[in-house]
DNA sequence: TATGAATGAGAATTCATTCAT
DNA sequence: AATGAATGAATTCTCATTCAT
């Protein structure tokens, strides 16, 4: 018989997720401290203390709900359309509209490429990576690829898994670079990957 | 032992960052401590701060070092060839054998790719990604592209900048994903992305 | 714990400055370390730096509390009584009973000392001992003088300002031999001086 | 077989000396380091500690010699005159005339009430202010008293130790306050003082 | 003698976590 | 559940002193 219901709780949770992206992506995992939340949020530490049992925890809490809510929605945009080639054009533009990306966005992109980098030094922050983030990423491309293959837009011999990597590395080094260089000519490089990319992908 | 050669002291100075390279990679910047440099390279902590000011300074140093050690040599190898093409075939030759790359240029990209990130919170180190480590990049792809353009191997069209920034940042997103996931096709889509750009880029 | 009085709060931050007058008394603000006082306190150094920022502030705190506690004190006592010469025998009197003075008067004396010596040297320190602690100091004197001067008891073409820095530069001399000589005859000389200033300054 | 002279041993050393004067000085023994007297002085950290055993050989040293260099010279220009009243009235006339002083005569004085001080809490710097500081001041004063109670000249039951002691601590309280705030009216208390010493000390 | 690089104990300060209230 | 005071291990950096050259 919870005191507190778990609306409250969600809600409270969420508070201090939303404030932990604010300072992770603004002073960097290690360097924000739990004050900056507390401070950020209004939530006690103590309080903070009774939802996430580590800092560690709050980092790995905030990657995999916040890449579940973007990546969530954007699958059921994509699955609304028909063709393999549409959801391919629709992705890019997706992707192409978030910049100039909303703050939020460039929080969340900060603070997931930190993560990244974490993992590669950690153990449990890889596992979160290969089995929540990168998986829901790959899932989306080689959806659209395959099934493009398969209705006979897209090319037979399509190395799928190869192609489903490019795009993302692709698509992962320009918001990076978008992040740390103010004129990075991000749409023009996206747009003209979109007509690179479709042009090798679809049956000529 | 003072009155010590310049040599030797370069020598110091080159073990103190080769150290810090490995701790910074092995942990990252914020997490490695001085003692972690200390015990890597058996030199106490009073003399590394005769070396260097601070553990910042001595970041700073590494990156710079690094990048300029790289770059140089690439430079004076791409310079030895006569056409724009056969440059921009090499470069990429040359960065598809970095992979598997050698420990050493895994711990300086992993470095890098953390710097980068920093410096988006970080003015000094912003100033010196942008003057130092980012300038000597694309001096590199830009000499190629604007040399083709101008011997008419290379569409007279060509947005230099726009086609330097692609460039780098599909080389640095693949990188990037190379370190961080162990299957990564690094090879095969460096490969299919110098066949892509080269497509692109050369005049019909 | 948390949650607790405000009075609790100024307990701990009294606790705390008693232990630095204590230190800084015996090794010189310099030599004495926060170890020193989390020793002499058996308070947590963390807790010291929850109420205090830095050494330095407990330093100025110190100093700004005690001399507060003293000269209001002091005051209080001299505009008890009415006329200018009964309030000048008093504060002889009140300092001439300083000595042996207890320990902690001798502690908050040679802080005070160090301190004016060392606010030769930094302008923050110098800027409390100005507003703070001579301020306070010079307004005892000046009262009294000027008081007397008013009432007629004083001679009319007493330079007070003159008098008042005599006054104390005195006191503060006899004070600081007293506290580093054990036989300086503090008494006799304090004793001396008071018949000495009064034939000065009263009218004849 | 000495390689260097005495005579460049003592310049070597009075260079020392003098820059560690400079030092402690504007930044206080403590704070001071080896290395600003380095920087200073432009010898070298070996060859200070060849000449001197410890930052605090130094200061000794420095205090001693200084102390020794002032009044020895005092002494000569006071034992010149041939009376009490002359010699007293010479000796406070120097020290009238010291304000405004030099800059080394500001730098001594700051130096050695820094040594007065910390000599209250070390032993060794206890016995030389005893031995060497406080004894050659008091002769000097305590010289022109006993002769003239012995010419007639003074009181004879003039206490010639309290006396002395009054006339230093008022002095050096004045000096003191006179470092530290900068229009502190030296010159008027000072002529105030001997007026008023002189009347006290002469018989009527 | 002169040099200045090397050393490491020790300083101030920070911060994740705990826990009494 | 919520609070925020308390803790102390860990961090960066300093500096008197030593000693090989």
């Amino acid at each position: 018989m919870p005191i507190v219901s778990e609306e409250h709780k969600n809600q409270r949770k969420k508070q201090i997720l939303d404030s932990a992206l604010a300072c992770f992506s603004q002073k960097g995992y290690d360097v924000a401290t739990i004050d900056d939340i507390v401070k950020h949020s209004g939530i006690s530490k103590g309080s903070i203390y009774n939802y996430f049992k580590s800092k560690e925890e709050i980092y790995i809490d905030l990657l995999e709900v916040s890449t579940k809510n973007i990546y969530d929605e954007l699958t059921v945009q994509i699955n609304k359309l028909h063709t393999a080639i549409d959801q391919m054009k629709f992705l890019f533009d997706y992707l192409i509209d978030q910049d100039p990306s909303t703050e939020l966005q460039k929080d969340y992109s900060l603070v997931k490429f930190e993560f990244q980098l974490s993992s590669s030094r950690n153990e449990e922050l890889k596992e979160v990576l290969e089995n929540s983030l990168k998986d829901t990423k790959m899932k989306i491309i080689e959806g659209i690829l395959s099934k493009g293959v398969i209705s006979g837009e897209f090319r037979k011999e399509l190395n799928i898994e190869v192609y489903a990597e490019m795009f993302w590395s692709f698509v992962d080094g320009a918001t990076l670079q978008n992040l740390l260089f103010p004129n990075y000519p991000y749409h023009e490089l996206l747009k003209e990957q979109k007509s690179i990319f479709l042009k090798k992908v679809i049956k000529p």
